[in-house]
DNA sequence: AGGGTACTTTGACCGAAATCAAATGGAAGC
DNA sequence: GCTTCCATTTGATTTCGGTCAAAGTACCCT
């Protein structure tokens, strides 16, 4: 695995969600002790990380890649309730079995911490604490945000508030400017849109065909999109345009 | 305000929420430390507490009463998207502004703290920031649960949803056990229903007919529920009934 | 008692999204 | 090149919940 030997050699100092991931508020000394402790894992796109029941004996850090958080009813009925980016958190220090299954949606990377030395951790260093409260309080506006999402918007609608959350994503990590058209691919399949949505696969597959026919969305191939007005997109999405950027 | 002096005289110890709220793992120190910089206020149904947008100048705790959090539209679209119960923390330390309505759904009496001074007291006291985490990761899976309903509940299943959560609730409050009947009051009009399960006010009424019509509920006027067989309840919720309880 | 007002129920009809079904496209393997 | 396997698109039809409309009910308030 040339992939995971590269990652082995890797200190914090360079790591690349160093400033934002759950670390991120942490001194020399404390990221010492972290690196102590850490273990770099992958995973190949589509394969189950965790289970929901299952047993938790790590949690983590994504450093690249995107996973997911499903929920699933008895017959099948499914509901993405987190999409992960690299700098989030996985798992619940204090809980011992998986409430979600995690999936990895592409190829991913995650530096991970035993359960135990990182609970123990958390209570003698207060940055961790703080830090993870700072991350769980901004998760929980963005379900907030998505609760509005699934419960009032049409299908439509749903589609673009769910393109310019990945085109602000993308926006956010690349520096550029909301002026420029914003190119990206889209890291999801129609199938997990859909779960992400709440809506059927071919719903998602009729929405995106009108956007591209209204000419709010160009497509290249089923996945790389160009969004050529951002304020166009945010109308589409129901979102309060005027003033700027939300959250 | 016979209401408001009674509590005036309250001391923390013995605080009806003194073991759930935020100050739940705090020494007898730091809750006199807290006692120094708290205040009651009291809301009347129907009242808004904070208008989303509008600036932040205090946090607190909901001794009694139930609150809700509520997004809007532009087109007046609604959806609540958290529900307050006794206990519950409103407002987050670090942000200037609410991004959501905060509406008292029933009569209300709050405990506060001017926001700056429990900021500088979390950052001396790791217990408050601790339970605060603890907290906020419960509302954080509440939300996804919540999702899951959302997303891909029938509008039966949805009601079903929220009779059981608002029952178990009750249970949990009146340490009933889950075998006889369980009775509650709503505390929800059907159109706050609605806008917490991302329906309409006549598809809440519909429901609520239709599942008293099959017996799963008994209603008094139009608030007072009995649940004659949980079990039967959470099959028409879609939930996961065999093993035992959720969460 | 009467008359608001706010909340709730019920009915008729419509439409957006689900469902069922088939075709198309693209990449991987042989 | 051809086949296989997925992901995606598109079409036809159905259905659940929304919309519009009209009553019904309970609680205030003089």
């Amino acid at each position: 695995m040339t992939l995971k030997a590269q990652f082995d050699h890797t200190n914090c100092a360079e790591c690349p969600i160093r400033h934002r991931a759950v670390c991120a508020h942490c001194e020399k000394d404390e990221l010492e002790e972290l690196e102590n402790i850490k273990y770099y894992r992958s995973f190949e796109a589509g394969q189950t990380i965790i289970w929901s029941g299952d047993p938790m004996n790590f949690v983590g850090s994504v450093v690249s890649g995107i996973a997911s958080l499903t929920q699933t009813m008895e017959d099948g009925r499914r509901q993405m309730v987190g999409l992960l980016l690299p700098s989030d958190f996985v798992g619940r220090p204090g809980r011992d079995n998986a409430p979600y299954d995690v999936v990895a949606t592409t190829d991913l990377m995650m530096c991970c911490f035993r359960k135990k030395p990182f609970e123990d951790m958390m209570i003698t260093t207060p940055h961790i604490s703080q830090r993870l409260l700072e991350m769980t309080l901004d998760e929980l506006d963005a379900a907030r945000e998505w609760m509005l999402v699934l419960g009032r918007k049409t299908a439509r609608e749903k589609i673009a508030s769910l393109l310019s959350i990945i085109a602000r994503r993308d926006a956010s990590i690349h520096q550029a400017g909301m002026v420029a058209p914003i190119v990206f691919d889209l890291p999801l399949t129609r199938e997990a849109m859909a779960d992400y949505l709440g809506l059927t696969l071919e719903t998602v597959s009729r929405q995106i065909s009108a956007l591209k026919k209204d000419q709010v969305i160009t497509l290249e191939g089923k996945r790389h999109v160009t969004i050529p007005d951002m304020g166009r997109l945010m109308e589409e999405a129901g979102d309060d345009t005027d003033g700027g950027f939300l959250v």
